[in-house]
DNA sequence: TATTGTTATACTCTATAACTATA
DNA sequence: TATAGTTATAGAGTATAACAATA
């Protein structure tokens, strides 16, 4: 779908000047810049959440991003199976082993095989784990409100939900 | 701020299982729930673009998602000081030198040292690295049309906005 | 033979700090 | 001395493919 011309930008004014040069840049080409906007926006928001989340909260406790989803999964779901956590998590299965390894030896997590059938592994949060994950996630809960003060309860629902239908989107393809 | 429990959500009917399950878990406990979902939302969108960005369009010309992004800054804003491109680009300054010596290698951009200070190296597009954008751009632009096609030009406009004041935020602090 | 988790390799990217050459 | 870019190191994470044990 190209830029649609005819209908004014009711944000333009509040327009990051990094949106307006591209637009002074490439305007006059029939590219689809609310699409470019949206998308690009989601990738920088990303990036800064992820960011200050490691640097704030997750550094002092010494877990990284992956590792904290871990235990928030497992907290959430509880026990799970290697393969159902490392699709849950949003990480590639080789990955999970080495995070899963890392967590263990710090005590959050332990493995254990199925009896039913002994290929299969589950996963599941140690007292300590549990421990952690309660005292880390209000913290990181707080951290969550603070990037998304600028935005309503209603702004934040709706904002949710068209993120939503980008992730959904995905998941069909 | 605690979750808003007075207010019904009216996405909830749309409410991934992800979510539901969440608040069934936890949602007896005051954490801000709204946050958490936008927050945690933004983040596995941003993976799906990422994912699906690299796989179906820049790994077919060899570029990784960093060095596309170089080639997009400089196509907008042209030739530009290291620093600037770095920052421009949301990459840490090491990296973009590794980034800007493969592109170089690939014969996509040249650096440059200033005579005004000889310390300091601007980059800029060559004419393959200028081929390369205007090839690849209009096909990453279709792809980030189909990854937003379930939302309205108004929805993307709202996203933008409320993705923005996010970013912004990371930014003032 | 197919599947589960693991391991290995190569690559992208981050953070931090040391280094060089200029200023 | 300070600054700009480079280099080095350690770590997080990806993709891909090979591997062992089990089914």
């Amino acid at each position: 779908m190209p830029n649609d011309n005819s209908t004014p930008d009711p944000a333009s004014d509040k327009m990051l000047q990094n949106e307006r040069d591209i637009r002074a840049r490439l305007g006059d080409q029939p590219f689809d810049f609310d699409s470019l906007h949206v998308i690009s926006n989601i990738y920088r928001a990303a990036a800064a959440v992820r960011r200050r989340a490691e640097r704030e909260v997750l550094s002092g406790y010494g877990l990284s991003w992956g590792g904290f989803t871990i235990l928030w999964v497992l907290w959430v779901w509880g026990e799970m199976e290697t393969a159902q956590l490392a699709n849950e998590c949003d990480l590639a299965k080789g990955t999970l082993t080495g995070m899963v390894s890392t967590l263990e030896q710090q005590g959050l997590v332990q493995r254990e095989r199925m009896q039913t059938d002994r290929r299969r592994v589950t996963v599941d949060l140690t007292t300590e784990g549990l421990s952690m994950i309660e005292e880390v996630f209000p913290i990181f809960n707080k951290f969550e409100s603070d990037m998304s003060a600028d935005l309503s309860t209603d702004e934040k629902r709706i904002a949710a939900e068209y993120l939503r239908r980008i992730i959904t989107r995905h998941d069909e393809d």
